[in-house]
Formats: structure tokens, C-alpha cells, sequence
DNA sequence: TTGAAAGCGATACCAT
DNA sequence: ATGGTATCGCTTTCAA
């Protein structure tokens, strides 16, 4: 492995000397540059990156805190990781798993940051509390954060997620103009920020169509995918006393178990009833029928956290929040209301 | 951001001893101890990773390259990460996406694995000829790699991936014990080296089982995941052609695929027709009905592929070749065989 | 245009 | 048990 110090005595000339022209000074003639640039390809010279970060104190890798779990994790880490190589940056994975059995797991994959001397930090989804520590951690050292599809937004730091409150609109309004009148929803616990934002966004969109809504219209259950008999006990009653032609759900996970007990329930969809899930995952393709949805923007989610950081990793101190658009997605899960006709009638 | 030089100044002593503290020697008493320990906490000193491994030449940082693609590539990295953390590694990930466009993308990460001087190098499936440039690069370097997923095998660096022969075996013997004769594959281009070791698995246990088979019982169609008209043909006359009592599928894509043009042509699954995948990805738990496949140990293989390379960065040169067992998950597409009983007649 | 020397923050060896 | 000093590979003045 060979150093500037290898190359410099080969080429007969200073170490520094090396270290300009490998760093493109123009102050160097044409001639020792040509004979430096030569032997460094010769000895297959590498550049030290670790010497080079602890003399200038910068490193060009960030950190990415947060569980991999989720189906959409990938797709928000592809997002950063596009953006940073476009920037030369690197990414440092710092898995965070088990937050709530080790409450500590954060703060130690914040004080690891630290060590390693990243240059920022890209953290998703975490609870509230835990950010804490992570504040703690990294404002110490001037390291900044940047928050990607957290549902609170703070003041210290900026943050990145989707619409969802729009997003949930949209599907609404779809299922408006496809003629629906009746429709619920199905959600996650309703304690969860971003089943709560989405339901907002459904009573707030069913409000301003004037049509009645009630949060008895909204349905929670559990967000295991595995459907419990808990969960089918419950949708089951709920489909049946509301007897909706349209479920707008707050997750794809929880419209794939509404698809399910559809199945079972032999309610036809999207014939009997339309469904709309949100996210957009991988596995709505494959669903039966496939799963008309809102897509959430992972990818560009990604990249625009990665941009945000860099802005503050060179010096801007402005706290950013910002909300990417969703899109619907349509395919096979929805369909006309069956009281169309009646209703364009009056 | 205090050093130890800070640390040394505050509680008097020199900076070494703060160093010999800090890294836990035994040799200073516990007075001094308590001192740099106390002070440390005070000033909230954090060790810098980077001018540790710029003297000891060492990073606890391996690299991931490879595609982030694929559904399943977030378990391998949730395995690699995993192992990675129980042995205080870290992960720097290298995405290398458009290997096809871009030839020289590999040799650029992995010229930056030796620029960062990671430790050793975990690298997903890539194809044949773009590995000699990785291997020229990081052999140079004395950097070992491991390779995961990986369907061809190389002397000069160890490897891990699913058995899937033995896992194809296990799918037809499944089917077998179902009743099965007439079981036919439908999977990606055999040119693919994955497709021809699953379809020599197929080969060999209907070999085996002494069942007449042939080439012709194999049916190629594409990898994307969007069904071609071509497909769709193609299919559809092989299904016809053979009219198989199961299909044992060489990946999870193509097996929705088959269930795809099984509900269009009104082939009920499994009761006229049983389906395997292969994979085990997230979506099969959704398809209609739930897809039984051969799961393969993405998890643990990322693990494994941990341990090996570990193993080669403490120094041992032997070359691992390592098969994980893949595990047959049976969900709704398989059933017994509608002609079981007349066979077990005779 | 180039070289000499200092220093980044730690480790390691040799003294004491 | 502790301190001195050299060193790692590089960047960065400052002279020459």
C-alpha cells in the first residue's frame, strides 16, 4: 500500500508536492505533475481517505439512523444513496432495531456517529422520546440531523416527509368522482402519528364534500401484517354496520387485510366495494385484485433529505419542513359506485 | 469536540495516559483512572475513529457493494448488519446499480473501499466478468471479500449462498408427497446461472423419483415483474401443451406470474393446479391465493457472509464455499393431487 | 514552482 | 504506574 512518501521519493520530489498535484493545485508545472501523476498510476496509489479526514476534519460519509424494517426503507435508502454518490458522499448504515426493548440503542448508534466523525445524519421514524438522545448527542458536536418520515416535526431540525394529509384527500376525491358516497375507513391505531395525520385527512376530505363522517366511520386495528381474529372479528363488524362502496385505509399493510376478509366475507372488490390503500409497497402488485393506492414518495423522499443535510453540513442553519407530493396509483382495487346512476340522477 | 490532549490537561497528566485509560489498560491505578474517566465524562469527550485507524491502520468498517435492488437484498443487509454490530463493525454501503450502463461502476466502489480502507468487502451477485475488476482492485489491496447470492463459485474468494438445488429437490418432493406426477417448471432464462441451477434441481429429482421429464417440461419467460403479452402466450400454450398437475417455479416473480395467467385462463390454484415459488420474498404472503415457495435464508446468509469475512480480515486464508438450507413455506397454492387416489391404487 | 516543517488525534514503544 | 517521543498519511502554511 503505497503513501505520497512513496511516490514523492520515486518521482524524486516532496511528499507536499505529491499532495498538490494529486489534489489538482494548478500551481504545479505541467512537467513534475506529469511525472508525479505517472508514478502514482505506476505504484497503483491509493489516496488515504482516514488520513486525509483527520487533518482536514471533515469525513464525506453520513450516517443513516433507523430500523430497516418496513418494506420501504429500501427505497428511502436508494433515494440518499443516489443523491450522495451524486455528491460524493458515503453512507454509514447504523441499524437501529430494537429501540424499544434497548431504549439506549439510539444514543449509542448517535455516540457511534460521533466516533466515526460523519458529517451528518439522516434519521428516520423514530418515537418522540428517543429523539432526544439523539439531540443530545449530535447538537453537542455540531453534527446535523435530518428528519426523513418522522410524523412530528420539530423545531431543531429539519424533516422530510409525504403528504399524507393531501394524500389521503386525493384518494377521497377519487372515490367522489367514481360516483362514492359511503365511504370509511380502516387504519392502524389511531395513537400512531401517521394514522392519525391520514385519518384527519379522510374526516377533513369527507367535511368538505359535505358528506357525514363520524370517527365511528373510522376502523382501527392492528398493523401486524398477520391477520388476527381479533382483526377479522372486528372488520368484519364494521363492514358489516357500515356497509361501505369505498374503504380509503391508512396503510397497505392494513388494505391488505381489508382485502383478505373481503375474500372471506365474499364481497367482491372492487365490484361490491373499492379499496384504497396508502404507501405504495412492492406486494400491492400482487394482491388480488391488485391494489389501487396512494404512493408514498420514498425515493425522492430520500434524495431530498440527503440534499437538505447537505445544506446544513455546509453551513445553513435554517430548519427545513418539507412535505412531498403523493400520487395515486390506480389499478384494480376500485371501481364505479354501484349507486352512480341514482346519484347523478338528483 | 475535546481530545485527549484536552483530557490529559485538565486532570494533569500526560496525554498517552489518557490514551492507556480510555482503551482500558490495566496498567494505571485507579486513582489516575478516576481522574480521566471523570474528566472525560465532564467534557464529554468521544473517541475519533478516524485518527485511531489512521495509526493503526485498521477501519471496523466494511464495505456492501452491490445492487440495492431485488426485494430480498434488505434481509441479506439486515443479516450482514446484525453480525456487523455484535462484532462492533460498521457497514458502508456501496450501491452499484447500473452495472449494465456503466461498466467501470464497480471498479470505482471498490476503488473507494480501498480509499476508505475498509476492512473487507461484502458484494451481492454481480455479474461474472465485472468481479475481475473487483478482484484486481482489492486483492492489490489485501482486502478480502466475501460474496453473497452469488451463483457462480471462484477459487480466490469464499461465498455464500442458499442451496438451491437441494431446495428445488425439496419442492418437488413436497409435490410428490402431494400426489404430483405431472409437474412441470416455469422460470427465468436459463442463460441466467440461478434459473439452470434450480432447473437441474428440478431435473434431478424427477430423475430421481423416476418420472419422465424433460427439457421441454421447462418453460423460460422473462424476470420482469410485468407480464408480457409474449409471457402471456408463451405461458398459456405451455400450460395447455402439458396441462401439469403442479408447477415448481424457479423464482417468486415468475410464480406470480403463473398465478397471474392461471386466473385469466380460470385454472383454479391449487385445486386444478399446485404452484411453488422460490425466494421467499414479502410479496407471496399476498398474491391470491398465498403463494407456497422455497424460502431461501437471505438473513442468514448475510450473517455468514459476516462471519467468513471476518475470518479473512483476522487472517485465515482458506476459501469457504457455503450453502445455507432453504425452507419450504407452505401457504395456500399447493394442494393434494386431484388424480391422487388413482395412483394410489395401482 | 517547489520544499521544509508543523500538526491533526490517536497509538506504541521505550524510558523512567 | 506514568511520561516522552516517534509515527501514521495527509494537508497546510510559510519560505525559498
Amino acid at each position: 500500500m503505497f503513501t505520497m512518501k512513496d511516490i514523492a521519493k520515486e518521482a524524486g520530489l516532496s511528499q507536499p508536492t505529491v499532495s498538490l498535484v494529486l489534489n489538482g493545485h494548478y500551481s504545479i508545472c505541467a512537467e513534475t505533475r506529469k511525472r508525479v501523476l505517472e508514478t502514482a498510476e505506476r505504484l497503483g496509489y491509493r489516496r488515504n481517505e482516514i488520513a486525509r479526514a483527520i487533518k482536514t476534519g471533515k469525513t464525506n460519509v453520513i450516517g443513516i439512523i433507523g430500523g430497516l424494517q418496513g418494506g420501504y426503507s429500501l427505497d428511502i435508502i436508494t433515494g440518499i444513496a443516489e443523491a450522495c454518490a451524486a455528491s460524493g458522499y458515503f453512507m454509514k448504515l447504523l441499524p437501529v432495531n430494537n429501540l424499544e426493548n434497548d431504549p439506549d440503542a439510539l444514543g449509542q448508534a448517535a455516540r457511534q456517529c460521533v466516533e466515526h466523525r460523519v458529517a451528518g445524519v439522516i434519521c428516520r421514524s423514530l418515537k418522540e422520546h428517543a429523539l432526544d438522545t439523539l439531540r443530545a448527542e449530535l447538537d453537542a458536536m455540531h453534527i446535523p440531523i435530518v428528519l426523513v418520515d418522522s410524523s412530528s416535526h420539530h423545531d431543531w431540525c429539519s424533516r422530510v416527509v409525504s403528504d399524507d394529509f393531501a394524500g389521503i384527500k386525493e384518494g377521497v376525491a377519487f372515490l367522489l368522482k367514481q360516483g362514492h358516497r359511503k365511504i370509511v375507513q380502516v387504519t392502524s391505531p389511531l395513537n400512531l402519528e401517521y394514522a392519525r395525520i391520514r385519518a384527519d385527512g379522510y374526516l377533513a376530505a369527507m367535511r368538505e364534500s359535505g358528506l357525514p363522517v363520524s370517527e365511528d366511520m373510522i376502523c382501527e386495528i392492528d398493523t401486524m401484517l398477520e391477520l388476527s381474529d381479533n382483526d377479522k372479528h372486528k372488520l368484519a363488524g364494521f363492514l358489516k354496520t357500515n356497509k361501505p362502496g369505498a374503504v380509503i385505509c391508512g396503510s397497505d399493510p392494513v388494505a391488505m387485510k381489508v382485502l383478505r376478509i373481503c375474500h372471506e366475507m365474499k364481497i367482491a372488490v372492487p365490484d361490491d366495494m373499492s379499496v384504497i390503500g396508502f404507501a405504495g409497497l412492492d406486494y400491492t402488485n400482487f394482491s388480488s385484485p391488485p391494489l389501487t393506492t396512494v404512493e408514498q414518495p420514498f425515493c425522492e423522499m430520500g434524495a431530498k433529505a440527503f440534499e437538505l443535510l447537505l445544506r446544513h453540513i455546509n453551513g445553513d442553519q435554517k430548519i427545513y419542513d418539507v412535505k412531498l407530493k403523493t400520487s395515486l396509483i390506480i389499478r384494480d382495487s376500485t371501481g364505479k359506485a354501484k349507486e352512480k346512476m341514482v346519484l347523478l340522477e338528483k
